[in-house]
DNA sequence: AGTCGTACCTTGACATTCTAGGTACATGCG
DNA sequence: CGCATGTACCTAGAATGTCAAGGTACGACT
């Protein structure tokens, strides 16, 4: 199965990198390859999308960022989930239920 | 409940429109109150957001429209599915139960 | 030496939705 | 009658978010 194309990850993608850093710190490529292993290629994180997401979250204090070195040595970028940021993710999370149940009511019916 | 605001509607507007048009031909006001009944208003499609769709849709001939007359008399523009329609429906309609499944894995998790 | 994988970042194009306006006419109410 | 409200259509412009495509740097492996 190809990975989901098209517009249908606008708004769900802040929801997923929460979700992921709720499960502990991670640095960003980490956390796309997470959603990637984890939704077996169903979901594609691009590099484009993610960085500019990160920033976003960030800058709104749901994330916050310090700088470390991989096991082999490489400088990496760890995130980590806030106070903020876990309501955020509540609240996301939530609305996310509430959504796709309304959808269903319309696109589940025989 | 109040509507679900924020960019989740992305992506999922046309297979709305194209799931309500599959019970048979409405036009364009119609269409946007059935979904916001349907789904006791956890779903608010704003005008500004239908009729570009409506338009965007008839130009990729998944929907055609014709111009008629409601009960009392005022004008109006009723859309109905065409077979690429029917077809895009499909496709749209096993997208987002493949993405939904995926955010799942992701989500649904303790 | 060259390729691959990790890891970060940015620019510009693109699609879509929303806000906020507008028109026209019918109905109900005071 | 005058006015508000509801139906029904439409549009321009702003805002948002994703993606494609580029770039840097370095380690590991061949």
């Amino acid at each position: 199965m190809p990975p989901t194309r098209s517009p249908l990850l606008q708004g769900t993608l802040d929801l997923l990198v929460l979700k992921t850093l709720a499960r502990g710190p991670r640095h960003g490529y980490a956390i796309a390859r997470w959603i990637e292993d984890a939704t077996d290629d169903a979901l594609r994180i691009e590099e484009g999308s993610l960085y500019p997401a990160l920033y976003r979250m960030e800058r709104r204090g749901w994330i916050e960022a310090a700088w470390g070195k991989s096991e082999i040595g490489q400088r990496i970028k760890v995130y980590s989930l806030t106070t903020a940021g876990r309501a955020q993710l509540r609240a996301e999370s939530a609305q996310w239920t509430q959504f796709t149940t309304a959808v269903a009511k319309i696109v589940g019916q025989p």
